[in-house]
DNA sequence: GGGAAATTTTTTAACGAGTCGAAATTTCTA
DNA sequence: TAGAAATTTCGACTCGTTAAAAAATTTCCC
């Protein structure tokens, strides 16, 4: 699915999950979801949304955002990311189910941050639920380094 | 090097660290080593040294056991970790430097902490810098899932 | 379309983890 | 043992996030 039909799609797709759970469809859960498509950033703190929708003078409460961007998270809209700055970040799911685990590198001086897909951690996962039976539902992945640019400025 | 040795070790180990790099020996630093020897629990938080040395009636500010385990993490005798429950934690690093990296099963239902040792990554950082010059000096992996009882009791 | 019922937003206040600054104290070195 | 430098103390403070209560919206159903 191109980016172009996610960004159609993603509204209705808000629509049915908010009320397949008995949510109810408001102003400020599409102007949530419509600053992911709209947005050059990818990964938004609350503060971030909530600065972004200021800005199209929609004055929504930041704990609005906050409660919002929760739900989206728990109804897999969003996935929230912690880079370890002190604030959760979140960003927008893909609407294809197959799509890949992607994982961040993060790097430690310019504080870019580049994500590359992986699944090479499946094979992990089994082999820890047969010897423990621990049932991994989840994993996060952070490498933390130097990005090419910055190691060249430092030589 | 065993736990034993690793007990008496680590005292001379931290006068050693904190010279060498300018760095005084206080009592409020032995006591805080002194907690991650002493202590059960291998992850802790600033509070819970903070409340284990009140405990034994060494009254240390808060501040000062905040300051001294980010120190200790910079000189590389503790490590820190984030469970994601808004506090960091920390935990004594091994002082045989040949040890394994290890990585956290966190259980989502009893909060359990299981830990498992690998080096799995090793090729995959390898890979990441061929491909995209990204310099990884430390990575960071948390499974989210189920344990082994709490599966059973959820059936 | 209108009105009841339930959810949601707003607003303000509070929370908890972590940090800061200035004064007092301690540690190390000579 | 004195004096310089580092450290601790203590309280106030920041910042991300959440709670509570009252007001406003949304949906459902006729």
């Amino acid at each position: 699915m191109t980016k172009k039909n996610d960004k159609l799609f993603y509204p209705q797709f808000l629509r049915e999950k908010l009320y397949e759970k008995g949510y109810k469809l408001t102003p400020q859960r599409k102007g949530i979801l419509q600053v992911f498509i709209e947005s050059e950033q990818k990964h938004l703190s609350a503060e971030d949304i909530y600065e972004y929708l200021k800005n199209k003078n929609l004055d929504y409460g930041l704990a609005t955002v906050y409660r919002n961007v929760e739900l989206l998270t728990t109804l897999g809209i969003l996935s929230s990311v912690d880079f370890g700055d002190g604030k959760l970040r979140y960003e927008l799911n893909s609407t294809d189910s197959h799509a890949h685990h992607h994982h961040h590198l993060i790097c430690l001086k310019c504080k870019k941050i580049i994500e590359f897909k992986e699944d090479l951690l499946d094979d992990l996962e089994k082999q820890i639920f047969f010897q423990s039976g621990f049932e991994i539902v989840n994993h996060e992945v952070k490498f933390l380094g130097y990005c090419h640019e910055c190691r060249k400025s430092v030589k």
